[in-house]
DNA sequence: TTGTACGCGTTATCAC
DNA sequence: GTGATAACGCGTACAA
């Protein structure tokens, strides 16, 4: 690969000469840097990062850590985040922990070896204690839709408590009073606050909350579908489902369909996050809509500005949206 | 940050010899590895891989261009290229080009100065000249899912002519006479394949190829909603439609559903890929399975292993599938 | 306005 | 077995 030194050779000039023309410095006469630029152009050179990073200790990169890359909520919030730091000339190095937690811890080695500049999680368990080291480092980082208790840290997400209540009175409203809850993982804090934003609206309309309607998943369709099955297969089955994501929702209408249950005459079912096949006439699956695109945008944007000395602090709650389709109605008179 | 000197220091022993101890060189003692180990553990060391790298002029990271992360064959791609690199120490870094030549150039520049090990291409366009300055770098590289004429490069695919054959044949075996074709861009090698496949079977089958039933899209749901939209809207329009990929295809549902047009009794769609959502019980779209996680993983189990010094020829063509759900039916009589 | 010299954190090549 | 030393490619204080 050409380096530095060989462009300096072929302009005649000094190494120095040529990073600082190539950095466009304001010490170099205009016409050293046009020839310098061109000859850098002609020689096919590029700098290198690596070496540029060692020296300013900055690699001029951002970690990713993603639960599942195939959800499209985390592919929108991916492709945010890529659109920003692309235009800014970082790289993204994406991490896929497939909710692991190992997978995650490992991860984030694998990112402080690369001296990323900073973290954008998505991933994170209510509380696992390998953030309290992450907060220690001076690493930036912002948590994105999945919040931690343990720590104070950057945030930007919806408000899940209100996401979970928009859905839950929506179903109230239908009349309906035996509602059954499949959330994602049990330590996971969105899934969490969505559960007590559910249990908190039934409460306040007097409707028992029966522990044999909540369930939980691994956030998956697959899962999604398991739980709705068991859900659905008991004597007693509620008249409407409220689950924790789009992804597992459609696991549900899945396992409803193979029941033979209609929706929504027989069952009513909702989702969160309003994936893009939430929308197709098929699907029609009423939901709550997350900005998943733009909280990716919005992580990059603080956490780029914080290695530019920006302010360190954020906390941004984003309202959700009820969406209504066409999975839900009235409960049945039944 | 801590670095090798640090544990130097603490161990009373040389940078060199806990760089050793650390590559667990069999020239170091054993005792002093396992005591050079614990001091670097307890100071929390991690090593540069940015230095590291300058020095063995390899990054340990390799790139990934994908046109749309949003589409789920390509987060398939990307998981299985995520799975095998991590698994050995690689990192991902990810570029999503949203089908923009411009960006897919400027992302390649990125990668190169960041002196990734070797390059995952899923977002090449036919006849892009930047691939023959790729070629001639030293920086290996692979092509997935989508060829290239303009240069010999190493690929890993599966037969798109086959895959479009076992679409069309299968239409042709159910009484369709009248089909539309709706690919992606235009220079995209797999749809030109596809395409390819198409006009061959009618023509085998004595059907004459209708230009006006023939347009591109870009391969989202959107471009399919229109392109179908536009196809459905003729008066004389196809009894079947074979859409390139599956978010197309979706696409195409929704416009048919809009246009009160029964699937598959007034109108088969048929698409390519096999997403997920696919197989939905409200979907059950006819479609050509490709084995996009496999694809992704020999992609990146190949790409490293060049790295190592293995063979730098590869040509992977995987055998697609015929899934018959319930989008494609004999054609109506009328 | 440009060149010289040094250091960033590692690994590799010599010595001892 | 282990330690000094020289790279890797770049940016930058300091000198000219």
């Amino acid at each position: 690969m050409v380096t530095i030194k060989d462009v300096a050779r072929v302009a005649g000039v000094s190494p120095a000469t040529v990073s600082r023309a190539l950095n466009d410095s304001p010490l170099i006469r205009e016409e050293t840097k046009a020839r310098i630029r061109r000859i850098a152009q002609e020689l096919g050179y590029e700098r290198n990062e690596l070496a540029r990073g060692l020296v300013k200790g900055a690699s001029g990169a951002i970690g990713l850590v993603i639960p599942d890359i195939t959800n499209p909520f985390f592919a929108e919030v991916t492709r945010g985040v890529g659109e920003v730091a692309h235009a800014r000339g970082y790289g993204v190095i994406l991490c896929n922990t497939e909710e692991d937690p190992d997978r995650e811890r490992s991860y984030i080695r694998l990112l402080r070896r690369k001296r990323v500049d900073g973290l954008i999680l998505t991933s994170v368990t209510a509380e696992d204690p390998y953030l309290k080291a992450l907060a220690r480092s001076k690493t930036p980082f912002v948590l994105v839709s999945r919040a931690c208790q343990l720590v104070p840290a950057p945030y930007v997400g919806v408000d899940d408590r209100l996401g979970g209540r928009l859905a839950v009175e929506h179903l109230v409203e239908l009349g309906h009073r035996r509602i059954g809850f499949i959330g994602g993982p049990a330590d996971v804090q969105s899934s969490l606050d969505r559960l007590a934003a559910f249990e908190a609206v039934l409460t306040e309309h007097g409707i028992p909350v029966r522990e044999e309607w909540i369930s939980f998943s691994d956030f998956t369709q697959r899962a999604g579908y398991r739980a709705g099955k068991e859900l659905l297969r008991r004597k007693v089955r509620p008249s409407a489902v409220f689950a924790a994501n789009d992804v597992v929702a459609l696991g549900v209408l899945q396992a409803a369909d193979e029941l033979g249950l209609r929706v929504p005459e027989d069952l009513s079912v909702l989702g969160y996050d309003d994936i893009s096949y939430a929308g197709l006439p098929r699907i029609e699956l009423t939901t709550v809509a997350q900005p998943s695109f733009e909280m990716g945008k919005i992580a990059a944007e603080w956490l780029l500005s914080v290695l530019e000395g920006g302010p360190r602090r954020l906390y941004r709650l984003l309202t959700p949206k009820l969406v209504v389709r066409r999975t839900t109605a009235p409960a049945p008179s039944g």
